[in-house]
DNA sequence: ATATTAATGCAACTGATTCTCATAATTAGG
DNA sequence: CCTAATTATGAGAATCAGTTGCATTAATAT
C-alpha cells in the first residue's frame, strides 16, 4: 500500500469513516494526475479506469482529502474551484496570466520562514498556505506593450 | 472628487466606457463597506442609499473594479466569491480559521520583496497577491487540543 | 436637437455543487 | 458464517451564485 493511501485510512478510520472502493479509486486518480484538477477532470480520468463511479461520490470525497491533508485548493479558474495533490510535493506559488492562463509555479520555501513567524506570534495553526498572484505573463506583457505602441 | 473615483473615471474612459451613476454608486458602495463583501452584500449595503440598482449590474461592474485596480479578489468563504477594496490599502496577508471563520489580517510587506525578486526574474508583472492561509485560530486549536486530552 | 453607442433592469437561464433517498457495501458481534 | 447496525453509494432532483438576452434608457459626440 502507498504512502498516501495508508494515511488516507488512517484519516478516516480516526473519523469512524471507511475506505471504501470508490475512495481508493478517487484517492488513485488524484495522485495519478499531476496537474491541477477540477471536480469533474477528476471523475473523467477515473472514468477512463473504471466505471460506476459517480461524480457525487467524487465531490462527496474531496473534502475527505483535502481534510486528510493530501490535496489542497489550487488557483481558482474559469471560476470553479480545481485542486492539486500535495502529500510528497514541496509548497509552492502559483502565477497565473490572465490573458492567456498560463499557469507556472515557483518555490514557497524562501518565503516559508516568514510566514511561519507571523503564525507564531499569533499562534495560528497553519494548515494550508496559497498563495496565488494574477497578471500578465511575460509574454502577454510584451504584446500589451505592442499594443499600446501601435495606439499611439 | 474622491481619489478613487478619478481614477474609476480614468479607467472607464480609456476603455471607452461610461462613468454612470449606478456605477457611482457601487465604487462610493465599495469604499464604505470596511470588511469584505460579496456581491450580494454590495448590493445590500446600495439599497440602504438608493433604490433602483440592480443586483446584475453590481455584478457586470465587479469586474471593472477589479481591473480599475480598486477592488480585489479577498478569501474565499462559504463557497461565494468575496472582494475588498484596495486602493490605498496596503497588501496583508489573510488568515482563515476553518473552525470558527474568524480572519485576521497581518502585514505582507515583509513578504513582497521576497515575491517581487522572484517576479522580476520570471518577467511576470503582478496585478494581485493573494495570500491566504487556512488552519485553526489559537482558540479552536486549545479547544481541540482540549477534546484530544478528553478522548484519551 | 439628433444620432450613436454603451448601460441598465428585469427575468430567464446556466452550470457547478449539494442534497435526497432508496439501495448496497462494510463492519462488529454472536 | 449469519445478522444487525452503520456508513457509503449512484442517480437524479434541487439549489443558487453568477451570467445573459433583450427591450428600454442614459450618456456622449456632433
Ligand atoms: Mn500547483
Ligand atoms: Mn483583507
Ligand atoms: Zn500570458
Ligand atoms: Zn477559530
Amino acid at each position: 500500500m502507498q504512502e498516501h493511501e495508508k494515511l488516507f485510512k488512517q484519516y478516516l478510520e480516526k473519523k469512524g469513516l471507511k475506505l471504501t472502493s470508490p475512495r481508493r479509486f478517487i484517492l488513485e486518480a488524484a495522485f495519478n494526475l499531476h496537474e491541477h484538477f477540477n471536480a469533474e477532470e477528476l471523475y473523467v480520468s477515473i472514468k477512463a479506469i473504471t466505471s460506476g463511479i459517480s461524480l457525487a461520490t467524487v465531490y462527496r470525497t474531496i473534502p475527505l482529502l483535502m481534510e486528510a491533508g493530501l490535496v489542497q485548493h489550487a488557483v481558482r479558474s474559469d471560476g470553479r474551484e480545481r485542486y492539486e495533490h500535495i502529500y510528497g510535493h514541496p509548497k509552492h506559488i502559483h502565477w497565473l496570466c490572465r490573458k492567456c492562463g498560463a499557469l507556472t509555479e515557483t518555490d514557497l520555501s524562501t518565503l516559508s520562514p516568514a510566514i511561519e513567524v507571523q503564525a507564531k506570534g499569533m499562534q495560528f495553526c497553519a494548515e494550508e498556505i496559497e498563495l496565488s498572484i494574477r497578471g500578465l505573463c511575460w509574454k502577454c506583457k510584451s504584446i500589451d506593450n505592442e499594443n499600446q505602441i501601435d495606439e499611439r
